[in-house]
DNA sequence: CACATATTTGACCGAGCGTTCTCGATGGCA
DNA sequence: TGCCATCGAGAACGCTCGGTCAAATATGTG
């Protein structure tokens, strides 16, 4: 060893992982980046390599944090629909309480670099698919408690609630958003317990 | 009046469409948009301004076409659920026939852009009423008719669709996009028909 | 204390950015 | 025919981009 870093590599990490969020990778400079991080340029090098590769760190970073929150969420103890329940709640309350609407690092990522960028691409479809296992599985817990009309696919279903989720993410960069996202929300959990309304 | 155009203004814009779409708004530079669209960089300034003012242009055309279609086809007479069903139907074969997967255009400028542009923001909330409005619409045609299950709320399922569209285009960005777009089409419609299973 | 190693700093690079301007060619109109 | 506004092509503008480098600085080890 010699001389030590004088910053911390995961609040840089998270700083970088902030400004592409509420930004995306092209309109975010590495100027940007080093203003905002308080790390010089060529440190900024050193430690995570070209811009590119530390956009892919931060958004590995996020999705593997946002996927784990999400999994624990879902696999839960007790009832499979009210897990999905409380998941699509926090998605709700996340949304409407994102101030600055940086949105879904995940889907900025796959709307501005996809299908262009094969890296971008790989932690992108990783993370739906965790997602949309997670959701699987919970519905069939859900289906084997019988919680679930007959007839229902635990894996269609899961795909849909994973549809709705990237919707919530969309429509969440608008003003005016909640109106739709709880209606979404209401309507979507409508479909898993088939009641006729609220 | 001097000398005419030697180029076709429709033409160009639906070029700079095309291109703004599929790589977004950052990663175009006007020298793409002069390499691809034949057109002298000076003509593209005295034409259509800024390059930003040619994105929301582009974006306008594309949004105004767009909506329009949504619109006709959710009118049509006859059965409002039917309408939906076609407008979704129609959403999936656009989906998973884009080879290039460019997109909504609407989505990608609402994720690349918002909330920090206003033009944009315009746009967005302006696409976005008005296929609520329509399906809104559609589904009020539909609960007259007698359609819908007891208890439906036009307005909500029109924003719970609203949302459902909106998650089919951020995974129609990704690969296989298809049994997810299937499925939550299928779930969808469900919700509307109040059947147990497909 | 000095050596070796690693980080910081800030200047620096060539390339490309969005935008403007010049300039010669073009063509509708008096 | 001559006028002149508008055209296309491309040079030039000032600036910022992503990325690199050498020198200065700081640290753990002998």
């Amino acid at each position: 060893m010699s001389r030590v870093k004088e910053f911390d590599v995961g609040e840089a990490c998270e700083g970088a992982l902030t400004l592409f969020r509420s930004q995306g990778y092209e309109a975010t400079s590495v100027s940007d980046l080093v203003a905002h991080l308080g790390v010089a340029k060529a440190s900024l090098y050193a430690t995570f390599g070209t811009k590119h590769d530390l956009y892919v760190t931060a958004l590995k970073r996020y999705a593997e944090q946002a996927d784990a929150r999400v999994v624990a969420q879902l696999s839960e103890p007790g009832s499979g629909v009210a897990a999905v329940r409380r998941l699509f709640d926090g998605y709700v309350a996340e949304i409407l309480s994102d101030e600055a609407r940086m949105g879904c690092f995940v889907v900025n990522a796959a709307i501005e670099l996809l299908p262009h960028d094969p890296d971008v691409a790989r932690l992108v479809e990783r993370s739906w698919d965790t997602l949309e296992v997670a959701l699987t599985m919970a519905l069939e817990r859900a289906r084997a408690e019988g919680e679930l009309p007959d007839g229902s696919d635990p894996a269609t279903l899961a795909r849909f609630l994973l549809t709705v989720l990237q919707g919530l993410r969309v429509l969440g960069k608008g003003t005016d958003a909640a109106s739709r996202v709880h209606a979404a929300v209401s309507q979507a959990m409508r479909l898993l317990i088939q009641e006729r309304s609220d």
